[in-house]
DNA sequence: CTGAAAGCGCTTACAG
DNA sequence: CTGAAAGCGCTTACAG
């Protein structure tokens, strides 16, 4: 009987979980199946023996409470969250839109959640994520973002990895390889003949691998006694800022027949220019682009440009960034560079 | 003489933090700067009097030791994470990706932070990815896939916000205006002479109000007695099932002048296989698509189509969901379409 | 095979 | 203006 009572008063409990929107907890359903938390916690992470029969019992109390863990407290006792933080300059940008896609993909799979952080290339807006980041016990990061300061000697102890970007000299950082991929770019531009080659790229400023593209450029014209003419676009991140650097090049070089731009969205800018300025591609100019994503491949396909192996990427920055967590980080490369991919469209 | 001893094994103490990677707690500020745990919190969070100096004590207290708030052991005691899921198909897309990037930057403006989930449209990913946001006491999910089973009785109680997909009765619809872009769309190919005019689409089986371009084609292909004809795409994130099915659309209907394609990245691709079977655009061809993303109009700018405003998406996505979570859903709109905006390019 | 107790790092009534 | 104590929902030695 007065078993009976208390079974009736905890079912009027169970009712008000579900009316107040309260969540069932571990001693909720360790009452239902009538044992402890203890065993409750072990049936759930499978830790220790347990017999057959209490296993169902508590199996059966879970699903009819509808109970569900909560990692959060899991978490705070473990020291240990399962998640890491991600900042990247904009997942609008296809480059970044994929590379977010593969990086989540792969944490998805080694259990790992992601934090998503848009920067917009603020460096204010890397500093106030770099901190959220932290507080909310991020086991790492991958950032893909520029902004030395982030990284001081404080915190050197979180596990972070770079992305086409140097943050320190502890930091790895992982990449397509950028003097490659500007080499085969200016290369296939004197191939085809062209005599006054132009590259245009992102802002001088930032100490970022991608640099490479430029030198490689650099490198080449000079090793076939031309002079290197460069454009810099200070916001990558605004299209009117391209069209203005572009549309100076084309008035300040009328005789330009060959461009190569660092990224496929610049190229695409100076395609559109050129169409407005009625000269002919690839009669007239040649034109090169660099990342090869998905997307450009779907919307402009017959550009030519220098594809990066973005999934590759991903798939570096992860390992490297787990092992670090791990603390296997003895034998971690601090650069990788990835091979890259000339792909020929009509556009040269 | 003892106090000093106490300060340098404190000191000691300390060390071994920074050594061990051990996280400096609120109680070693406490301890630090000679005051009680529950003084430190008050400091931290601004609440109750405190005096000046003992807030100097404190402040200095916790940057001598680097501390950071521990926002998991917050969120287990407030029963408020802060932050919310959100589920996409991929961030590949442009589409998405610039959803995924208004979204997050609003939530970040709000003090939210982003938990991101691509689902490759696969349910079973999908499910997965709920139970996860779950455990980790999600505030509130913002769903762009499509899984009716997702949301069950059991789990109405979370807050959740669907784009440009029904879930159930209950849950509020986010989408651009789709049967007046079907409209605007149809309307331009009939009034510029076209004379067969084909839709290509998604999946049939999907209950999304993307469905809608598809009526509103239809209804106007009958106001002008015409026959509608429409192919579907069944997997639209994998664009060789849209080569496949133009390529067909294109030999079952060589005398095709209009085609309105419920994607950018669909009318791309008709651009191509136009290009390839030597048919003119938009002379012989006219193309339309939907979508209008920042991208798009970068690396195809040529494209007429029919702009969704992504920000505004995002914008009443963000308030839905952070009215239900505040409870304040009383007048919360079960569907809202924002307008969408034709642009005119060279496709048509 | 199972449970009582302590603790993860916070916050907040309550008392003074 | 400040502190001791309880509790958020878990896990894990430890003891039996």
């Amino acid at each position: 009987m007065v078993f009976t009572k208390i079974h009736v008063l905890f079912d009027k409990y169970l009712m008000m979980l579900g009316e107040w929107k309260l969540k069932p907890k571990i001693s909720d359903v360790a009452k239902k199946a009538g044992v402890s938390k203890t065993t409750v916690s072990r049936v759930l992470n499978n830790r220790g023996y347990i017999s057959d029969k209490t296993k169902d019992l508590v199996y059966k109390a879970m699903e009819e409470l509808h109970y569900v863990p909560n990692d959060l407290a899991r978490s705070l006792y473990k020291k240990r969250s399962y998640i890491i933080g991600l900042i990247v300059p904009t997942t609008s940008n296809p480059f970044f839109g994929e590379l977010t896609f593969h990086i989540e993909n792969l944490c998805d799979e080694l259990g790992y959640r992601v934090l998503l952080c848009n920067s917009s290339n603020r460096s204010d807006k890397e500093q106030k994520y770099w901190d959220m980041l932290l507080r909310n016990q991020v086991d790492g990061v991958i950032v893909i973002t520029y902004n030395r300061g982030l990284i001081n000697s404080d915190n050197k102890k979180n596990p972070v990895v770079a992305i086409d970007h140097y943050l320190s000299d502890t930091i790895p950082v992982i990449g397509s390889d950028n003097y490659e991929g500007g080499k085969q770019a200016t290369e296939l531009l004197v191939s085809k003949k062209c005599k006054q080659i132009i590259h245009i790229h992102g802002p001088d400023s930032l100490e970022t691998p991608a640099n490479l593209r430029k030198q490689a450029y650099v490198d080449v014209m000079n090793s076939y006694s031309r002079t290197p003419i460069t454009y810099s676009v200070e916001n990558v991140l605004d299209s009117n800022n391209h069209i203005k650097v572009i549309s100076t090049l084309f008035d300040q070089h009328p005789d330009v027949d060959g461009i190569f731009a660092s990224d496929d969205l610049l190229a695409a800018a100076v395609i559109v220019e050129a169409k407005k300025r009625e000269i002919s591609i690839p009669d007239q100019l040649k034109v090169i682009g660099y990342d090869g994503t998905e997307t450009s491949k779907s919307l402009l396909p017959e550009l030519s440009t220098i594809q990066q192996p973005i999934d590759q990427i991903a798939k570096v920055a992860i390992d490297s960034l787990l092992k670090m967590i791990e603390n296997e980080n003895h034998d971690l490369q601090l650069e990788t560079w990835l091979p890259i991919k000339l792909i020929e469209g009509r556009t040269t």
